[in-house]
RNA sequence: CGCGGGGUAGAGCAGCCUGGUAGCUCGUGUGGCUCAUAACCACAAGGUCGUUGGUUCAAAUCCAACCCCCGCAACCA
């Protein structure tokens, strides 16, 4: 089982735009095992995307060599994913010797590749295109009109240049990978990116450039067999996914090959779903299985940039209120498909109203009247045996009817896993809310204390509380894809054969202000 | 006529496919409870469901036209 990452390109410090794909692909994979009963053998891979003038220049600006900034910065990328607790087995850097190493191995396959139509993959041509000399890069036409066709950075004027370059024949493709869209083979979820991206190419594949001369292209790996080029980000960039897995020779790839599934912003969807398919068939390799395609975090409606000044650090959110909180308001509150908005105050009105009031006083509640009110796990003749994919020690330790072994064969429930396969994370969460909120209203009904006052009625006590310890086991675990740290300490509260409650306060009320 | 998504209570959203008392969360107000993190629960107020017209016994839901917002429109990682 393969799931990959986008490599963020590293020419600034991470924000919370590039949180997404990690937590979304962490989802995922915890999903995969909670599934496999806990055994998966799996591939995570994440990266940095490294080579680059922009790269090169930033480093430029602050007195440093290009790739001691992407040192610097590639940490700060490692030190993300480490602290957003996403699984991740693999981490690319784009400038690492191996990676460089099957980039031009994998260069070398397409330029001796021949197309379905028996024409060379690679060809010589010559791109234009408008272009900042300050940059030393080439504009989209649409972003060279909408600034006047003149450079926003460097104020200066933009000019139609022509540059000989190496080309692939995507074109020769296009059936191909349209089919495969269409087909399902190579899913793209949600479906209207689908459509989108089908509707994009309705005219066939562009060929596109994969090179540019040395000169205009100092930072990135050379073409081998011909020193004046430099392959560009394309190849270089997308190549990492079979970096990650050891191809073409070391390893065992063809295990994880193809891709389970590849998280992408929404913004690249279009290099994922045509370049990439197109170099992958080259390579004689099959298509990715399905791609999870993301929207834009915006802040306060506003989309997140270094002029507004409303770039949020993740690492602030992480530090003042903890990885799993941030965990939940970004798969919860930012929709899996769409954009999302963040605000310090929405934020802060998740963690009080519903991480500290609806789940954490839950666990505490229910925690403290177990143990006032003496409810310790006993068998009960209604519960059927256990049977289902539960980890061994889990279930043989502690009494078959305990709270976490009845937990552990509970099926996580058709509505919850259906939700799950489909990728749609955030609605999964929503309707495990609906049922915490479902058990602090049993709280309500039943009145545990009215019933403690009536010596004949501790069966229904105690029958009432095993409800509620059973149901925080079965949705602590459904959220252990999202929280695994909350999850972690709910099931051992409740998990243990008989409640163990240290009165360790879930998510303590936090507030901006202090 | 480029393609797609959307316009539903103060805010954020669901409902629309398969027409029939307009629902959820937050916020506001009132009440209840005491197991709990001043937490929890109940009730209430609050909506011409973008506009206009059509089909129908009945339209947020189907059809048509129009208005507004937002993505996409291939070398922006």
């Amino acid at each position: 089982m393969y799931v990959t990452t986008a490599i963020p390109y590293v020419n600034g410090r991470p924000h919370i735009g590039h949180v997404m794909d990690y937590l979304l692909a962490d989802v995922w994979a915890r999903w995969q095992k909670q599934k496999n009963g806990g055994e998966l053998d799996l591939r995570f891979s994440a990266g940095t995307d490294e080579h680059g003038n922009k790269n090169a220049q930033k480093a430029r600006e602050q007195g440093m060599e290009p790739q001691e900034f992407a040192d610097n910065m590639s940490a700060e990328f490692v030190k993300l994913v480490d602290r957003l607790n996403v699984g991740h087995t693999d981490f690319v850097r784009t400038t690492d010797v191996r990676h460089v190493a099957t980039v031009q191995k994998i260069w070398q396959k397409l330029a001796d590749a021949k197309s379905p139509d028996g024409q060379r993959l690679i060809y010589k041509g010559s791109y234009e295109g408008w272009y900042c000399e300050g940059c030393e890069g080439f504009v989209t036409e649409k972003e060279a009109e909408e600034n006047g066709f003149v450079c926003p950075d460097h104020k200066k004027p933009l000019v139609k240049l022509k540059e000989e370059n190496y080309f692939l024949r995507a074109s020769a493709f296009s059936e191909r990978i349209r089919e495969a869209i269409e087909s399902g083979e190579m899913q793209i979820v949600p479906e209207f990116r689908a459509k989108e991206f089908l509707n994009l190419i309705r005219d066939g594949l562009a060929d596109v450039s994969v090179t540019r001369p040395r000169r205009s292209l100092s930072w990135g790996v050379p073409v081998p067999g011909d020193e004046e080029q430099v392959i560009y980000v394309w190849i270089d960039a997308l190549a990492n996914y079979l970096t990650a897995i050891g191809y073409p020779d070391s390893g065992n790839w063809a295990d994880f090959w193809p891709a389970d599934l590849q998280v992408i912003g929404k913004d690249i969807l279009r290099f994922h779903a045509g370049i990439w398919p197109a170099i992958l068939l080259g390579l004689d390799l099959p298509l990715p299985r399905r791609f999870l395609v993301h929207g834009y975090v915006t802040i306060g409606g506003e989309k997140m940039s270094k002029s507004i000044g409303n770039v949020v650090d993740p690492f602030e959110i992480i530090d003042r209120f903890g990885v799993d909180a941030l965990r939940y308001y970004f798969l919860r509150h930012i929709p899996t498909f769409d954009d999302g908005d963040f605000t310090w105050e929405k934020f802060e009105a998740a963690y009080n109203g519903e991480l500290a009031n609806d789940l954490g006083n839950l666990v505490s509640r229910v925690a403290k009247m177990c143990e006032k009110y003496n409810f310790s796990p006993r068998p009960s003749s209604q519960i059927s045996a256990p049977r289902g994919r539960c980890s061994p020690n889990l279930s043989s330790q502690v009494g078959a009817n305990s709270p976490s072994a009845v937990a552990c064969r509970m099926p996580l429930g058709p509505d919850f896993a259906q939700k799950m396969d489909a990728l749609r994370f955030s609605d999964a969460v929503d309707w495990v809310w609906g049922e915490i909120q479902k058990l602090n209203r049993l709280v309500d009904e039943r009145k545990p204390w009215v019933l403690a006052k009536d010596e004949g009625k501790l069966d229904e006590l105690h029958g009432v509380l095993r409800e509620l310890c059973e149901g925080l086991m079965l949705f602590g675990k459904m959220l252990a894809p999202f929280l695994p740290e909350t999850s972690a300490k709910v099931l051992s509260i409740f998990g243990t054969d008989g409640v163990k409650y240290s009165g360790e306060i879930l998510f303590p009320k936090k507030y901006m202000k202090d």
